[in-house]
DNA sequence: GTCTATAGGAAGATAGAC
DNA sequence: GTCTATCTTCCTATAGAC
C-alpha cells in the first residue's frame, strides 16, 4: 500500500494508473486502494458510486490534460511544425516514451464500453480537429488536412498498441518523429 | 444460452468472440459458458486449466488463422499487389468491417500481459514480417520494407482501435483501401 | 475522513454422480 | 461429456463507530 495522496489530482492520478494498467474491468477495488493508500470507505467517500465515479474522474482529468497542454501550444504563436512538434513532446511524456496505455482504447471494451464510449468518441474526434487544425494552418486544403488528421490519430494509437505489444519503445518514437511530416508534409 | 457447440473449432470460436467483446478480465466464466452452451464442468473438461487454457487456445486459433488464410497467399504467384489486395481483404473479414476488437491489444493488459505478453510479440513481429517480405517481393530495399511494415501494422492495430472507439467503420476501411500505397506505393 | 466489520453476490475452480 | 452441488476466494458496496 503506497503513502496516502491527499489532494484529490493526486489521487486520481494514481487511480489513472492502475486502470491504464489493467483496464477497466480489470482495476479491482483492491488494487485501487492499495495505489492510492486510501481504504475502501476513503475512495467511497470521494466517489460514491465507486468505480465507476473514479473511471469517469480519470476521464475527466486526462481531458483536463488536453486543455492544460495541448491549448497552449494550439494558441501560441508557435508556426505550425513548431506546434506539431511540441505536440509530440507532450505526447511522449504522457504515454511515457509508449509504454503507458491510452484510457480510450481500454474504455471501448467491455462494461465500460457502455459506460464510458460516447465519451471516449468525443474524445478521439477532439484530438482529430485538433491535429486538422494544426494542418490547415500549415496551408494544406481541408478535405487532406482531414485524411492525414485521421491517418496520425491512427497511428498514435497503433503506436502505443504495437510499442507496448513488443515491449518496445521504438515504433512509437518513430511514430512521434515522423509525425510533423505524416501530418504536412509532402 | 445458445446452443451447444460441437466441434472443437467451433467452441474455439464462440470463446474468442467473448475474450474480443470483454477483454481478458472480462470475460467471465459465465459469459464463456454462455457463449458456448456449455456448462462450466464441460469447459474445464475441455479446458482443464480454465480461463487460461480457453485463452490460449483462442490465440493459437488466431495464429492458426494466420497460417491457413495469410500463408497460401504469399505463396501464390500472384503479383505483390495482388497479394495485399487479398491480405486487406481477409483482414476486413477477420476484423469485421474493423467493429471486432485485436486479441492482440486485449492480451497485453493486467494478467492477461504476464500470461500471454510474449506470445502476443511473437505474433506481433510475425505479421510485420510478413508485410515487410511482400514489400520487398515489390523491389523496395530490406531497410524501407522494414520501415514501411511497421509503419502498416502501426495503422492496421490503430485502425482498429479508433474505428471501434468513433463506432464508426469507416478510419479501418480507408485504411485497407490505402494499404497497398502505404506498403509499397511511391 | 478513515476505520472495522460485513453484507451479498459473483468470481474461478473442483468433486462426484450419472 | 454433462449434470448438480459445493468450496474458496474475491468482488463491489454499505453500515456504523470513531
Amino acid at each position: 500500500m503506497a503513502r496516502p495522496a491527499a489532494p484529490r489530482e493526486e489521487i486520481v492520478d494514481r487511480l489513472a494508473e492502475v486502470f491504464r494498467h489493467h483496464g477497466y474491468e480489470g482495476a479491482s477495488l483492491k488494487l485501487l486502494s492499495d495505489a492510492t493508500g486510501l481504504g475502501r470507505s476513503s475512495l467511497y467517500h470521494y466517489f460514491p458510486n465507486g468505480k465507476q465515479d473514479m473511471a469517469s474522474a480519470v476521464l475527466e482529468r486526462s481531458d483536463d490534460w488536453g486543455l492544460e497542454r495541448l491549448t497552449p501550444i494550439m494558441e501560441s504563436d508557435a508556426t505550425p511544425e513548431e506546434k506539431i512538434r511540441r505536440f509530440a513532446n507532450e505526447l511522449d511524456a504522457f504515454y511515457r516514451g509508449g509504454q503507458q496505455a491510452c484510457l480510450l482504447e481500454l474504455f471501448v471494451i467491455g462494461d465500460a464500453q457502455a459506460l464510458f464510449g460516447e465519451r471516449v468518441a468525443a474524445r478521439l474526434t477532439r484530438i482529430k480537429r485538433l491535429f486538422a487544425a494544426i494542418a490547415c494552418e500549415a496551408g494544406l486544403h481541408p478535405d487532406e488536412a482531414a485524411r492525414r488528421s485521421e491517418e496520425v490519430l491512427i497511428g498514435l494509437h497503433g503506436a502505443l498498441v504495437v510499442s507496448r505489444g513488443l515491449g518496445d519503445s521504438g515504433p512509437f518514437q518513430r511514430f512521434l518523429t515522423a509525425l510533423p511530416h505524416r501530418l504536412m508534409g509532402t
